[in-house]
Formats: structure tokens, sequence, C-alpha cells
RNA sequence: GGGGCAGUAGGGUAGCCUGGUCCAUCCUAGAGCGUUUGGGACGCUUUGACGGCAGUUCGAAUCUGCCCUGCCCCA
């Protein structure tokens, strides 16, 4: 399949690095002759599968159910929300023609599933003993992306959306339906060992419909951030316009609150591009495809002897419940560590004459941590080099964030703070504020309520007209 | 949204300005055979490309137009 040649451009120059990584990485193919359409690679599907699975786990331990709705949505459904409709309409993809017939429906292809869902949410729910209602759909969406499309980015097919969707009795019951979402977002990054910035987005850029939004960002290697996950509290607006009611303790009729938050491929991008390097991805074990890369090294009459413990020890590791491969390729030992670096695999395990003569097994871990392992512990020596990996991969990036946020006090210090990352400033929360903030420094104002250990909660006088003013996120998004 | 630049084998390139000597260069990857294997092995053999459509021309990878696709910069 697809393999190096030349090598990977450096990390210091991003945008190169990312095109090339995706493919070189075999993570997407981005040579599917639809703009904005990308394919997934099998490498970077099964890195799909395992970061879409720690996400399933979260939300079935937290009493999710996973269901599946149409990708289609007729226009008149669609049209039912009218803030909704402000947001999207102009991506939306149509489809008009069944064959060569027009359609006295129109069918949208879902950009978002709200009103794929509630109008089957409205015949569901009867009763308060309905609720909490809170399901999950991992699905594909369509936007007509106007800008410039990038893979795992911004997308026209957005392959792997996440989204869940909740009813409550009452805004308050959403309410805390909002703090579970968003401390399993938490959690879920942590998994993946990226740490997120939380925010409130502003009014102006909440989600189409919702009372407000909450969004996660990364930040990018070049400053830039990047929403990975929002979460959005409907209010009554969805029920409303769905007529999603419920039958109180009393007998009474009440309108459902909602919520919904999602998560798309994005949580993938954020991963390479936060953890890999000069040789490529680096890959957290939690959802590294192949977790152990097993390298005998073949030399002279004992290559049966060495496969057969290569063998072995893939056997035993296998057992132990670790995704683990042995390379046997008629290649050079070194061709395999540069493939499998370049793959992200987090643990290289390399065996020869001289290792099964000492008893031990060369461990090598993809940060280049180098140590020779007692073959009889194998078990319990990689899952400690694996934690000692995974903690290392979360201070590094933890440690890479915290260099990248800086507090602006005044406006002049901006500039210099958005060109390599994100600057916290105090914004009174004046939308006009916000705006001179952007025309003076080229950045957006993306949240206030910002939640990240790095920042102090107590505010100060706002960056654009001194009065009283409250921590806030601003930098240069994706 | 505005402005640039580009598209040549799987990937990367030379050729384009000044049309013919290009049945298209080189690197890399792929296939076959052999010798190798503790950080990208080597030898021999071999497959494979001018984004699409139209136009100009005796003749187009090269010039013109449109379309598609991609990248960069600015908003």
């Amino acid at each position: 399949m697809e393999d190096e040649g030349g090598s990977l451009p450096g990390k210091s120059d991003f945008s190169a690095w990312y095109n090339d990584i995706l493919w070189r990485a075999e993570i997407m193919d981005v040579r599917y002759p639809v703009k904005g359409i990308y394919v997934w690679y099998p490498h970077g599907f099964a890195l799909r599968r395992h970061v879409y699975q720690r996400l399933r786990d979260l939300l079935d331990e937290a009493d999710h159910q996973e269901t599946l709705f149409p990708l289609l949505i007729p226009k008149h459904e669609f049209m039912k929300e009218a803030e909704h409709i402000k947001g999207f309409e102009e991506e939306v993809y149509w489809v008009t023609h069944g064959g060569t017939s027009e359609l006295d429906v129109p069918l949208a292809l879902r950009p978002t599933s709200e009103t794929a869902i509630y109008p089957m949410y409205a015949l569901w729910i009867r009763s308060h003993a309905d609720l909490p209602l809170k399901l999950y759909q991992v699905v594909n969406t369509f936007r007509y992306e106007t800008k410039h499309t990038r893979p795992l980015i911004r997308l026209r097919e957005i392959t792997s959306f996440k989204e869940a969707h909740t009813v409550h009795a009452t805004w308050e019951d959403a309410e805390r339906q909002v703090e579970e979402a968003v401390a399993l977002y938490r959690s879920f990054y942590e998994q993946l060992c990226v740490p997120i910035i939380i925010s409130r987005r502003p009014d102006w850029d909440k989600f189409p419909g919702a009372d407000y939004t909450i969004a996660a960002d990364a930040v990018m290697p070049d400053g830039r951030t990047l929403q990975i996950g929002t979460v959005h509290h409907l209010g009554d607006h969805f029920s409303k316009t769905f007529d999603i009611t419920y039958e109180d303790a009393s007998g009474e009729q009440q309108c459902a609150h909602q919520t919904c938050y999602g998560i798309s491929e994005r949580s993938i991008a954020a991963v390479v591009s936060v953890h890999g390097d000069d040789r490529g991805l680096v890959l957290p074990p939690s959802v590294a495809p192949v977790q152990i890369v097993i390298v005998p090294i073949i030399v002279g009459k004992r290559e049966d002897e060495v496969l057969a413990h290569a063998a072995a020890l893939e056997q035993e590791l296998g057992a132990a419940g670790y995704r683990t491969k042995v390379d046997s390729r008629a290649l050079r030992p070194g061709a395999k560590y540069y493939y499998w670096e370049m793959r992200g695999v987090p643990l290289r395990l390399e065996v020869g004459p001289r290792d099964i003569d000492a008893g031990t097994v060369m461990a090598v871990n993809r940060l280049g941590d180098k140590s020779a392992v007692d073959r009889a512990a194998i078990v319990e020596e990689v899952a400690a080099q694996l934690e000692q990996f995974r903690d290392r991969l979360r201070a590094r990036a933890e440690a890479e964030l915290a260099h990248k946020i800086t507090l602006a006090s005044s406006m002049e210090e901006i500039p210099g703070s958005v060109r390599e990352g994100v600057a916290i400033v105090n914004w009174c929360g004046s939308e006009d504020c916000a705006g001179q903030i952007e025309k003076a420094t080229g950045a957006a104002l993306l949240g206030s309520e910002v939640r990240s250990q790095y920042v102090d909660p107590d505010g100060g006088p706002c960056v654009a007209c001194r009065k009283a003013g409250r921590p806030a996120l601003v930098g240069r998004s994706y």
C-alpha cells in the first residue's frame, strides 16, 4: 500500500505536515474526486473505530442508548424551526429527484439531525416517566461548505458525527445534562491525552436554535483553535416547534426541555495534530490500532527460533488484551521501525538472538525511551510501559498548551499572543467590544466563562472598554 | 467572500516562457529473481503519467477558453 518515499515535512510547517501525514500514516486518502469528501484508509478507519469506541463506552456508562435515524429529512420538517433554518439553509444539500421524476417533497441530507429526530421524539414521549431520554447516534452528515475544505477538519461529508439528543422535564434538568455532557467530553479527551479549553460561545456564535452553547477547543500546533466538541442547551425551542410534551405527575401537559451535543472526526484531527511529530503519528495506547509491534531481528541461522519467539510473545500479549502485531516482512529492521513510527504505534518490542539468550526483550516507546525488559514478566512490563507512555504523552500535550495560552491585559498584547497561540483577555460581554477586539487583533472572541486550569476565573477591566470584565478566549480558529 | 499559484506514473519532480529532437527526465514506490537483515540493504530485470472538455495549429505536456480538483495569502 502507500509508503514513504522522501519524508514527512517538519511539524514546524504544520500545514504541509498535516497534509502529508494523512496519507503517509494512512489515515485519509484525499484523492476522491469530490471537493471536501475524503476516503478513510483501513488504518485511519481502525483509529476512528477505537476513538469512537471510547466515546460509545462513556455514553453507554452514562445511560445513553445508541440509535439510528434516517439520513433524509423532508423539507417541511426541516423548515419548521426558524433560527435553525437560518443557521443551516446555505449549506444544505437537497435531494430533489427520484430517477428522472422530481420529488413532490424535497429531501434534505441531514446537516445535523434535530429535525429528523424530534418529530419521532414527539411520538415517543408521553409521560414524565419517559424522561430523561438520552439517545445518540454516530452518522455521516452533509454540509455544503463554501470555505476552504480540509480533511477531518472542514468537510462536506462529515463521516463520523456522534450526536446525542436528550429530553428532560425542566430547563434545570437540561442544564444538569449539559454539565454531564461537558464532563463526558472532558474524560473523552483525557483518554485521548488531548487537553481542551472549555468555554461558553458568545450568543452570536451559538448553535442555531439553542439557549446557549458550551464548546471544547483544542489548540493546534500553529496556534489556531479547533472546536472539537459542542454542547447545546436547546431550552424548549424545539420541543415547542415539534410538540414534544409530556404529562407531569399532576396530569398536566408540559413542554419538554432538550439538549444536544456532538463530536466529529475533528477529534481525530486533534489526536493526530497534538501528538504527532517529525516522524509521524504518536497515538495514545487507548486508541492505537496497533498498541505493540514486535520486530523479530533475524540473523543468520536462528531465523526459525526468533520467529517462534516473536509468535509466542504476540500470543501472550494478545491473550492479555493488547492489540499486538508481529512484523515478519522481509525488510531490514530499520525500515520497519520507520514504518511503525509513522503509524504511531506506542510500543515496539525487538527480539533477536541476543535477547533470547539474555532472557530479555528490547522495548522502545514512540517517544524514544528504550529499555531491556524481563521476558518472563513481559505482560506486567508492557502494562507499566504503556501507562508511563500515556502519562508522558498527556504531560507533553499539557505543557504545550500551557505554553500556547497567554494572558493579555491590553489590546496591544493580543496580536502577539494569538500569533502562536490563544489569548485570555478580560471582556465585559458586549458584542461591540468583541467586535473591536476582532477588528484590532485579527482574532475572534471565541468564548467566555473559560474553564481551564491555566485561567484564573477572576476578572478585571475589559480590554476594550475598561468596564468590569471576565476572562474570555481570543484566538484564530479553524 | 476577495486575490494569487498550481495539476506530468502510487508519491515527488524535469520539460512549459521560446509548440516539433518528448514513442516525456530523474528520485521514490510497486512486480519478479537472487544475495541480505540489531535504525530507511544491494544487484539484475520490469510495469506505470501529461486532470477533463473544447479551441488554435501541419503538429500541443507546452498556447487560449471553460470546467473540475488542490494549495497559499487576505477578509
